[in-house]
DNA sequence: AATATTCATCAGGTGTACCTGACAAAATAG
DNA sequence: CTATTTTGTCAGGTACACCTGATGAATATT
């Protein structure tokens, strides 16, 4: 079987996996689906997560998006309890944005679901996996930078950070 | 390192790869994000790649969805020109939606695309990830088999059959 | 032929992720 | 102390994925 075959042989696989990933987390109702941590309402846990207590303003800029939208979702997310929303003592018109302990778990629990899929795999075959995830990984960031050089996109800028802090603690490519 | 540790490790890397691939997505503008194939217009294409000339009310069936939203959707793609709406004569209250060429190569791009990430892998590495990407899936398998014994969610049986033809031809487990 | 069923459409609604424009309160600069 | 900038809010808008209810047209049943 030649390279270019296996590697779309794989890369079927990688899909499948997705799709896969997709139905179960739609069977068991568990949360919307961890890739909604990419957007509105997650996007804001997210960035809470890497650093907490944050303007609204600054959650705006980190994220890209405007003051508007930020407000809705941040909003929204005190509607769930999930965020706090307090008035700075300092300059009465920022408005300081904090997870709550619930707002925390939700976050966690996004990331804990996945273990379960890799029960099966042995010490030697998870050795692999990370292996290759990482030069997955890094195949990907490279292609990143050279779609968008200076990362100009906060909220890229942002996810990297927070993959970095969060998986990577050694590695300081970024 | 302990196997707990190291599953949480590799879970941890997984998710970068869905974040990764987010980000990348979302820099190079390329196609709206192969998730978008579970969802609404997707969902259509995706079934009439499994099985083309439907009529509306067949796909709304299959994709557990009411007829109108599978109208709209038919519309909307109709109007990007990937699908076509043609009257059956036989019966004349059916539609019967096919795709359009461009509709076909719309759904396939969605998958050519991944390859690039695997370019830098071994032919070794290559055959190490499809063997543990197996195992990931049949093990995600059973979680949503053991969720929903008898898949009573139509799309659901339809991702999985599609899952099945497109990626693993010989494998019968479904 | 009259009735009931089937398929699709129209109209209207919800929720989520965004955005622009207008504007007020608070802080800072001149 | 007035003028400007900053932060946030209100109002209103678009697009997408859905949904329910009502209705018309074609087919099937009696």
């Amino acid at each position: 079987m030649s390279d270019l075959i296996k590697q779309e042989k794989t890369a079927g696989k990688l899909v499948k996996l997705g799709m896969l990933q997709h139905v179960s987390e739609e069977v068991s109702k568990k949360h919307p689906d961890y890739r909604m941590l990419f957007q509105g309402q997650g996007k804001i846990l997210l960035a809470l997560t890497e650093e907490d207590d944050l303007p609204q303003k600054e959650l705006a800029k980190r994220l890209d998006m405007t003051a508007q939208s930020t407000a809705e979702f941040v909003r929204k997310l005190e509607k769930k309890g999930l965020v706090s929303r307090v008035k700075s003592v300092s300059d009465k018109r920022i408005i300081i944005v904090s997870l709550t302990e619930a707002g925390r778990m939700e976050t966690k629990k996004s990331i804990q679901v996945i273990p379960e899929y890799l029960k099966d795999l042995s010490d030697v075959e998870l050795d692999q996996l990370g292996n290759i995830l990482d030069k997955v990984n890094d195949r990907i960031y490279e292609e990143i930078k050279s779609a968008d050089p200076t990362l100009h996109n906060k909220y890229h800028q942002m996810v990297m950070a927070y993959l970095l802090t969060k998986f990577d603690p050694d590695d300081h490519k970024f």
